[in-house]
DNA sequence: AAATAAAGTTAGCTTTGACTAACAAATAAA
DNA sequence: TTTATTTGTTAGTCAAAGCTAACTTTATTT
């Protein structure tokens, strides 16, 4: 069965709202506020989501992916992921600019065109944000994280993934220096609003606690 | 200005018949035939490009591209045949299944993209089809090309491109082992309905002349 | 438990881009 | 030149996907 552009979407949302924030299902207005469109609408495609089979709901209730539709999801970020991952290494796209131009180019239909991609990509674990790239058969892991966040003064760590695909973060990592295997040096953490300073390349930064918060560390041993 | 889908498909199937037939102008009749596609929507749909400064036309009057619809169009074919090489140099895409995914990747929206793109194949002249690419500025200039059909016994040439990207004709031609470059010995015209008796690699075939119509070659000097 | 707030739904409208059926113009044939 | 035929247009309908405004449920307070 072939999807319009709109159901895809909803979808990817979905299986971000639900399975990657691990909260197993989502509330009309939530979708909403996520695809930037009024709960009216969001009503109207669950109706014909769950007409499909993708969607579990009832009036009222949360809405939560069925098989297929976790399946349809996880398939469109694996091509969005592959796409990225292309564009990073052979377009000369920054981290910052391949979410924009992968939106689109996940919606492409060609499983012979993701197959060769991934290929011709050597079979990419993770995308330029640190993200995993579900394989194949549809098989993908949430892997539980450490958000830099949780570390402590003294701590030191790299960064392995950023939680947020779009622009602002990215460009503002970037002009810190950070980029993914970056080590960072936890100076301090003030009590008072968790704010954090940093050493990243041999320079101080002093971060917001939201900020930290998109930031997933693996702690050296 | 942005353009939806649609509307790009018409401009490029208005390009494809007012320029490279080199009719200058076409019908609603016409253009509903090549989109597969009612007359009243084609009506409908010039109407508003019209609105929007592309379409040339005034009722009951045959449709030419503004020049500023022709831009839109080149551009899109430029997108169209750099996907085209991609597909088939890097992505192990034979000639007849190119076309229907370059049909989805061409509406892609990114500059950066289709420059990297044409500087990682090089800055390619022509696609798989030996169909000329547009540059960057979109100049696209339409050479008068020799058909097959127009030859005679005993002329040899060889395939410089064919004018059909759909996988009937790509199928047929590839099963007989004609590809671009490939040399071809005119045998013999039957004079009664044209059809051709040529000889492909050491092979003879008997070809229809609507089949000859399609090929474009160089006749060898 | 009643009142308020938040979340979800319905009804009805809009645009895009198809469609069919009926009609009008232009062209070709008798 | 009148009739046919082809070509083009209009009017009205439909589905997808969005919107606002009004309404109903459910959840939260007091």
């Amino acid at each position: 069965m072939t999807l319009s552009k709109s159901e895809e979407d909803y979808l990817k949302a979905l299986f971000h709202l639900c399975i990657e924030c691990e909260e197993e299902k989502a509330g009309t207005n939530q979708l909403a506020d996520y695809l930037r469109v009024s709960p009216a609408s969001v009503n109207n495609m669950l109706k014909r989501l769950k007409e499909k089979d993708l969607v579990d709901y009832q009036k009222y209730g949360k809405v939560a992916l069925t098989d297929s539709g976790r399946e349809t999801a996880v398939w469109l970020i694996r091509k969005h992921r592959l796409w990225e991952t292309f564009l990073y290494r052979h377009m000369q796209f920054t981290w910052d600019e391949v979410h924009d131009v992968a939106e689109q180019l996940e919606h492409i239909q060609s499983a012979k065109l993701i197959a060769e991609l991934d290929k011709f990509l050597g079979f990419p674990k993770t995308d330029p944000h640190g993200a995993i790239i579900p394989d194949g058969e549809g098989r993908y892991t949430v892997t539980p994280r450490t958000m830099l966040s949780e570390l402590h003064a003294g701590d030191r760590c790299h960064l392995i993934a950023v939680a947020d695909q779009s622009g602002a973060l990215l460009q503002y990592a970037s002009e810190m220096g950070l980029e993914l295997n970056s080590t960072i040096l936890v100076h301090a953490v003030r009590g008072f609003d968790l704010t954090m300073l940093i050493e990243v390349g041999g320079r101080m930064h002093s971060v917001s606690k939201t900020f930290a918060d998109h930031l997933f560390v693996r702690t050296e041993s």
